[in-house]
DNA sequence: TTTATATTGTTAGCCGTCTAAATAATTAGG
DNA sequence: CCTAATTATTTAGACGGCTAACAATATAAA
């Protein structure tokens, strides 16, 4: 089985992207907390009474994504919609204090990640990843913006 | 919009990987081919016939994950189901000459999206860098494995 | 041989992401 | 002032991942 293995850069990275998410996934699930939900718990806990609009431009995803989420975080009570008074058709989005509660515990949980994921690098070799991340970064948002939108 | 980065090890990360599953969205779209089939169709290239289990395995992905990818990729004329005749409860898989054809398509797309995510790297950089997903990929495995299964 | 247990694959339903189309509310134009 | 364009959210339907429950086949045990 360790005869088709890939060890280019692409496939090394695939990888680790899919074993990070299963953590992450793992851990979460201890807390009754999905994945995609962390980003919009830390965004809210930031600034509270954000529009969903704005929550999807902050977090880079669309707004029919966030309806869904929120929908599924106000059934089980994280969060709560109350539509603004001088604009009926925005509804912005508050943490009830469950929802505040957790954030805590999810912060927690995804330091743990990070800790197994990075602790026996040296903080040069952090630095220099996170040098590398940024760059990536930098060279996927220049295609990813030149060719849509 | 600034004054709220996160530019912690594990927020760039995560970004980067948002980044990068759109741009590979991006590019196959354009081949008519979803995220996920890539890793299938080239497993299959190397070898033809394998079983859905034997698949499944092969990609770290669950048997039901399979199924729903090989039904709609029969369903567009990539792949082929033929069930094994000495076991009638396995279905062996074949890659169709549009599946192969399209296989070429679909390294070229991707070598593209590596192309764009490194090609600014020295060769010292991608080495570094390589050594660093594969000890991230090691940590991951450790504790992935540690706590289920 | 008959029954119990494995293995393989399917189905149904959830989460997170998308796009496209529909609905509701506000603002701008004529 | 009324219609048209814009904006915010929702809904429906797709893909890829998961789990859990189930059906069908093969194999092992009694």
């Amino acid at each position: 089985m360790s005869d088709n293995r890939d060890d280019s850069l692409y496939a090394v990275f695939s990888q680790v992207i899919r074993l990070h998410h299963q953590r992450v996934h793992m851990v979460l699930q201890k807390l009754g907390v999905y994945p995609g939900q962390p980003p919009l718990l830390f965004t809210l806990l930031k600034q509270d009474g954000q529009s969903q609009n704005h929550l999807a431009q902050k977090l880079s995803i669309k707004a029919a994504t966030i309806t869904v989420m929120l929908s599924r975080m106000e059934r089980v009570g994280l969060i709560e919609r109350r539509s603004d008074p001088n604009d009926q058709r925005i509804s912005r989005v508050y943490l009830t204090d469950k929802g505040k509660k957790l954030c805590e515990d999810v912060r927690d949980a995804l330091m743990t990640v990070d800790r197994e994921c990075f602790s026996n690098f040296t903080l040069e070799e952090q630095l220099l990843l996170r040098r590398f991340f940024l760059q990536m970064q930098d060279n996927l948002v220049k295609v990813c913006c030149k060719n849509a939108e």
